[in-house]
DNA sequence: CTGAAAGCGCTAACAG
DNA sequence: CTGTTAGCGCTTTCAG
């Protein structure tokens, strides 16, 4: 073919240099008398001459790639996320190997360790649960990582989210300040801290300011799809229940749209609250009250932690928590 | 620290054998005696040892990873083909560098080069035209790729995507049909080849079917968001148009969103068909019409698509049309 | 400021 | 069936 793939090497015979002087101009140090780098990036230019980033990697044992393992880039709560990591990554001249997990552990594992062989220089982890054995790979390895929009029970890696107790705990007074003596939790499993500790424990914390005592019977453990909330609302309707807070946007249209599809109003009859923030929550009508998010700046501050500790930089709290909103909409009253 | 990285080279030591066996074992390679492969294997096993994708990938020239040039992984339309995409790579053991775009020329030109350098063995790019400059470097670089989601009007690129022609046209037929005599066309920049060729074409290929005239007053061009929707809405109220095509999903719940906001009934005022099929189409009320594309399908096939390029099989034909739906929902009126 | 040389960890002929 | 030997293309001491 026409491109030879032209080396360092290349360069080095043309420019009348050695290869570490090429090397030099390449990565910007500044020991090259100003005529020889002129001479070896005109040399650079003529031959079209590229860096070969696997082969830096290799001699560097850097590759300036991240690993970033998603649940499912589809759900856009994750898309989001995703969104801003990759561009502070960029911003830091990193690349980013994107691997959807499905929250399967097995799945979570494998690609843990394919991203470990590709050398990534660190990790970001999407997803609400983090099983043992993985928790452990992580410790083990020398690999910094990070959680983002998530938090380990544990609080032994580094993470960024929002404060889930808090934020529930506030959607949940909102609705009972609005009269609703029955609040619905609905939720994804249980077993995910997010929602069997934090926001459960939000949602309790709201029930005990009230006066109201706990009901188990108003605990809703589903999956996150929107099917599962059109299901869902077929439950609902005919109980007492008056409003839901529910952990997750497509789960809550689905929710709503059940709900609504029956005849009922919303807010008027049954009142509604979710968690994320997503543009489905707006997209929907009545449009989602919603706990809002910083999405875009949880990835981005993640990467950006991720970058720290990739620098060995010293780090004065590695469990951050951005600042959450409730937004009043149209599934609530006021 | 604990783990002083183990190479292939410690295992051929403790194992009493030369790398080149080790390697062979690692690979697959059945040239070695079961014996042998069964000692070298516990020895990898003890020492815990994981091959250097980087070395490896600078020795064999392959670094099993491909290059997505993705618009925004945001967006629910591309994060569906890429979800298809990075199925099937994991089933062929490929790694997936994504980039968003933002569909600007000068970061696709970046994104483009920073993959070239790290050297993937293939790329697909999502997106809704090509510049020339573009265009050319895919054509210099003997790196496979592959279009995902569109067609490039010149067809110098091996793609995959659904016949926009025939499927705007059947959609602007069937408002025809409902009576509407005024069918608006609506979709993001006429210069991108989707637009302004095929689906143009495909709209008024459907109005001289009915034997109506072309009015341009009726074409407009706008960009993908919501809230251009939003703002489109209040320019269609009060006019004579009835109906209208709409060339993205969350345009088109802008649209719908906005039209209702207003009071405008859809679709007894107003019907409205859409052409992605995305999930937003579903979670408004009413659900959008919409021509239905198999998303996740046009990924999958496109990275199939790229695994044959990669290893130069011979390709009948490459440009691949899938096939389009149309499913009538709740904004047209049967 | 510049060059020589030793690898990084692995694959791939080539022998045997 | 197994070992030897070159590199892959680049970074990085270490001299000078």
């Amino acid at each position: 073919m026409e491109k030879q793939t032209v080396t360092i090497y290349d360069v080095a015979r043309e420019a009348g240099v050695s290869m570490a002087t090429v090397s030099r101009v390449v990565n910007g140090n500044q020991n090259v008398k100003p005529a020889t780098r002129q001479r070896v990036n005109d040399v650079i230019d003529k031959l079209d001459y590229r860096p070969n980033a696997v082969a830096r990697g290799l001699a560097s044992k850097k590759s300036t790639t991240i690993g970033v393992i998603i649940p499912d880039v589809t759900n856009g709560y994750f898309a989001s996320l995703a969104r801003g990591i990759d561009d502070v990554a960029s911003m830091y001249k990193y690349n980013i190997i994107m691997e959807n997990s499905d929250e399967n552990d097995q799945k979570e594992m494998m690609v843990l360790n394919t991203l470990l062989a590709k050398q990534v220089d660190g990790i970001i982890f999407m997803g609400n649960r983090v099983n043992d054995k993985l928790r452990e790979e992580f410790s083990h390895s020398r690999t910094p990582i990070v959680f983002a929009g998530s938090v380990d029970d544990q609080e032994s890696v580094p993470s960024v989210s929002i404060d889930y107790v808090k934020s529930t705990e506030e959607a949940v007074s909102k609705l009972i300040a609005e009269g609703n003596k029955k609040v619905a939790f609905i939720s994804g499993s249980l077993s995910e801290p997010i929602n069997g500790q934090y926001r459960l424990a939000g949602y309790k914390e709201a029930l005990k300011k009230a006066g109201y005592k706990f009901d188990e019977k108003l605990i809703f453990e589903t999956d996150y799809s929107y099917e599962a909330g059109i299901k869902l609302a077929s439950q609902l309707k005919g109980t007492d229940i008056s409003a839901a807070f529910v952990g997750d946007d497509r789960l809550a249209a689905g929710v709503l749209n059940g709900l609504t599809d029956q005849g009922v109003k919303v807010p008027d009859e049954f009142a509604l609250i979710t968690s994320n923030d997503t543009q489905v929550a707006q997209l929907v009508r009545p449009q989602l009250t919603s706990i809002t998010q910083p999405l875009y700046d949880i990835g981005a501050v993640s990467m950006r932690l991720l970058t720290k500790l990739m620098n060995k930089e010293e780090i004065e709290e590695p469990t951050i928590t951005l600042p959450y909103g409730l937004d009043s909409r149209q599934t609530t009253k006021k």
